[in-house]
DNA sequence: TCAGTGATTAGG
DNA sequence: CTAATCACTGAG
């Protein structure tokens, strides 16, 4: 099988800025209707820490949709924006120190909305664990990330501070 | 620049 | 129950 290379749980157990920039270059691993499995080099991320982070979801507290925020590192935080498009998060660290990563790009796909459209990620994989799952988890891909980091996106509303912390980390040229 | 679209959340 | 909000995208 894959078990080999599949990331173990102790890699998502860590602090997310120490994570976020080493899931770069992994691959996303996806088993698709049919059964194939289908890499893809993860281009995009960012990082939202909850303790301390106005722009994550969790900073307001434990709610039914942050839930699995709270638990420990390699499960899936999914959830609906505007109505229309499933976010892929992977969370991190320890069991109740709430932190996620959310997946901006990966390989052939620009964009969070567009990649769960195309790879089928929707609801049914909010709590999926990345380290039991048979249809999704990542796998080390030996390459050494070489990124830029920047603001991330779409998040005005947490203000000026937490909107200008350079938490999005992306691969340079491609 | 701006509308589409509906789950989630806080509040009455 | 209501109403506001929203970690996006594509059209113009």
């Amino acid at each position: 099988m894959n078990s080999v290379e599949r990331l173990p749980r102790d890699f998502f157990i860590r602090d997310v800025l120490d994570v976020t920039p080493e899931i770069l270059g992994k691959f996303l691993v996806v088993r698709s209707a049919n059964g194939v499995l289908n890499r893809f080099s993860v281009t995009d991320a960012e990082a939202y820490r909850g303790s301390e982070d106005k722009a994550c979801h969790a900073f307001k507290g434990r709610t039914p949709r942050t839930e699995i925020m709270f638990h420990k590192g390699g499960h899936l935080y999914i959830y609906l924006i505007y109505g229309m498009y499933w976010m892929l998060n992977i969370v991190t660290g320890e069991e109740n120190n709430p932190q996620a990563i959310l997946i901006r790009g990966v390989e052939n796909f620009s964009g969070p909305g567009k990649l769960t459209k195309s790879l089928g990620i929707d609801k049914s994989f909010y709590g999926e664990d990345l380290v039991l799952s048979e249809r999704i988890w990542i796998e080390d891909s030996g390459v050494k990330p070489v990124y830029k980091t920047g603001p991330r996106i779409g998040i005005d509303y947490a203000g000026d501070y937490w909107m200008n912390k350079p938490w999005r980390y992306y691969l340079i040229n491609k």
